[in-house]
DNA sequence: CTAAAACCTATAGTGACTGGAGCTTCAAGC
DNA sequence: GCTTGAAGCTCCAGTCACTATAGGTTTTAG
């Protein structure tokens, strides 16, 4: 009863992911190697099933590994580093918010054509229109276009 | 006076990402074929613009190609396949929640962490847990590890 | 003690780009 | 109208984040 300790194939459908994926991600040292067998299969922990399935989340929302791994580290960065996690955790705010408010305008658009589409043949789908918007944007491509 | 006609490399100023991308999307049918120069240099109009931003955007945001792709059949699709537009919206504005969601959670998340550390030294950050939470996932891969 | 299911390593393949080589076209300045 | 450098073209190789396959070993249910 010390530690939970699951094999690869049930970690994997638990958070739905694919075994090798797992393999993967340990691989290039973004989850743990976790304890082997005497016949040198893998053995996880509850630790290991939290940290896998917060990036599978991460992975799903668009998050790119590098931005997953400093995530990951803010929760390990216990207290070592308190400028540092700030700043991390300020700048993933950030990108956190530009998602929320593109996929917020998406939203409506799609409520909007739902709505519409109950009367029938909606003229002029605005779902391109919507996203398309460069207000939201990260990088400030904006007044481009503007010379020449 | 027609038509804006831009080049590529303007193009991909405008919405922020590269030349070779924009012709991978031509490339993969995801963008229409522009016109092209007598010399055979392509020139973009304004709905080439519209319609690459908003690929950018969902890409940004996670959507894979194949919902990508649907997202813009649902703008081309007037009003020949009415059910079929229905559902796609439909599908998609479901997974849009289901992002924002989990987005939501991890802000409010990332909000604390920034507000304790003012007060110095966060002890347990609980930035992982936040998204490692299964109750919002696409998949029903939950009651899992129960058996056995 | 089997035998099927799950695991192992290693390697190759896929999707969505990204970069580079080698050549051509465009457009700004003379 | 000519030049010349930036930007464009095609084609192909490389990267990132997985995913699949081959060929063999370990676990575990019966």
């Amino acid at each position: 009863m010390g530690e939970v300790s699951i094999p690869i194939g049930k970690l994997a459908r638990s958070v739905g992911c694919k075994v090798q994926t797992i393999r993967y991600y340990e691989q290039i040292g973004l989850l743990p190697p976790p304890t082997r067998t005497a016949g040198a299969q893998r053995r996880y922990g509850e630790g290991h099933r939290q940290k896998l399935s917060f990036i599978r989340h991460a992975r799903e929302l668009g998050f790119p590994l590098p931005a997953v791994r400093e995530l990951l580290a803010l929760s390990d960065e216990t207290d070592s580093d308190c400028a540092k996690a700030d700043r991390i955790a300020r700048r993933q705010l950030e990108a956190v918010n530009r998602r929320i408010a593109m996929l917020s305008s998406l939203r409506s658009e799609l409520e909007r054509m739902l709505r519409h589409r109950h009367g029938h043949r909606i003229r002029d789908c605005r779902v391109i229109a919507t996203l398309a918007d460069h207000t939201l944007c990260s990088q400030d491509h904006h007044a481009e276009l503007a010379e020449s």
